[in-house]
RNA sequence: GUGGGUAUGGCGUAGUUGGUUAACGCGUCAGUUUGUGGCACUGAAGACCGUGGGUUCGAAUCCCACUAUCCACC
């Protein structure tokens, strides 16, 4: 159940109570695809990050170590330790990003697994199955992730496609958390807004899908390829159709100041890989901007990451002991660095919130973000 | 001491019927990364090919000497 507190202009403060407890939004969800943050982070560590949600993958975990096997053990939340919400991303974007091993029909999409080769079929069903298996609080409609460009008439055809599975989803999703010994019963579905950069299609689509009654709803195919303004452009055009009472997700967005203008637009709900893969390639999200640690100049700084972060890692460490970490393959480094990234962007998304509550976020907006100032 | 082998960017190597800007891996330096098929990807710097002579239009490549190093033998 999401309540609107209120907003500044565009942007939404809310609360978002769940069967796992309550998100504060505007929020970031974590991303730990097989049920694991990659770069050796577990779910204690994730408390301490001021993690709010953690996101799994429907696609990689029904691979492997197989969704019924979770469910024998009892789902998600026991398996990983993980208390609070956990959000299940469909298996939609590996429609896009498995693009070469797929094939795509009304009844859903055939892959080859990435592990052993094995053919699979995923259609709507199957992917609210599977997520009923996980026990997630939140599961994701099964949609095709438009790759960027995309003709017209394959975008108009795929989201008219999308919608139909939508409703087979939300069908699905009602029968499987009505049936008896199921993990998650009150499993929540969040229906996904698709149609490439084309604005009537995204306005038509997002119509479309409102007056299924979801849970909440998505922007995806965004942050595909497109420029950034044609993403925020997206935003500013989709914004007017999502509806108010529902949390509001972007799919895999983005840096910071992406978020911050995602907020600016409307938007409740974040994820992204960038602070966890960006870390265990040496990068170091800070207030002054990205640090790559495996340059030369921190050889001998013995400064934290981030002279302004408070999070466990910059309490203790220097910047030149993690440099000597990374040049040595040594796995601590890209493990402090996820650590700090993950902690930046759950503090980001607290200042945020806090500017909000201060009706100063537009100032916040301006000291912080690209578009205007630039710091981040 | 005798015989034989080897000497190519920081390290390890490729490169001989002599022919344009000497190749590769690692390392170094820098960049990329947006619902994660990723200790990944892209790029850059860096060698007058042990030293000195010689042959030749032309030598990392052939010849001589020297130096270093390795192996075997006395």
């Amino acid at each position: 159940m999401y309540q609107l507190l209120f907003r500044e202009g565009t942007a939404r403060r809310g609360v978002f109570e769940t069967v796992h407890g309550t998100v504060q939004t505007p929020a970031f969800m974590n991303v730990a695809t097989s049920a694991a943050i990659k770069g050796g982070i577990s779910a204690g560590d994730l408390e301490t990050l001021k993690c709010q949600v953690m996101l799994c993958n429907t696609y990689h975990l029904h691979i492997r170590p197989g969704d019924e096997l979770i469910a024998d053990l009892g789902g998600l939340h026991r398996f990983t330790t993980w208390k609070r919400p956990i959000l299940t991303d469909s298996g939609g974007f590996q429609v896009f990003s498995l693009a070469s091993l797929r094939k795509i029909t009304e009844e859903g999409v055939h892959f080859s697994s990435h592990v052993d080769g094995k053919k699979i079929f995923m259609g709507p069903e199957e992917s609210m199955r599977i997520q009923s298996h996980l026990g997630s609080t939140i599961a994701m409609a099964f949609d095709e992730c438009i790759e960027n460009p995309a003709p017209y008439d394959y975008t108009a055809n795929s989201i008219a496609r999308t919608a139909r599975w939508l409703a087979r989803c939300k069908a699905e999703m009602a029968r499987l958390n009505a049936q008896p010994g199921t993990i998650n019963p009150h499993q929540l579905l969040f229906g996904i807004n698709q149609g490439a950069t084309y604005d009537d299609l995204r306005i038509q689509h997002m119509q479309q899908i409102a007056e299924m009654d979801l849970d909440g709803y998505a922007v995806g195919g965004l942050a595909v390829g497109e420029p950034t303004e044609v993403m925020y452009h997206i935003l500013d055009v989709v914004e007017p159709y999502m509806p108010i009472n529902k949390p509001r997700y972007l799919m895999g967005v983005g840096t910071p100041s992406n978020i911050i203008e995602g907020v600016a637009r409307g938007i409740d709900l974040f994820d992204c890989v960038m602070p966890s893969r960006n870390a265990r390639h040496g990068h170091a999200f800070t207030w002054q901007g990205i640090r790559n640690l495996n340059n030369a100049k921190y050889e001998r700084d013995m400064l934290p990451l981030d002279e302004d972060c408070e999070c466990p890692v910059c309490q203790n460490y220097s910047r030149a002991y993690i440099r000597h970490l990374l040049k040595s393959g040594e796995i601590l480094g890209g493990r402090l660095l996820v650590a700090h990234n993950l902690w930046f962007y759950n503090t980001l998304m607290e200042r945020i919130r806090e500017a909000l509550d201060n009706h100063s976020f537009e100032a916040f907006r301006a000291e912080n973000c690209e578009q205007v100032g630039t710091r981040i």
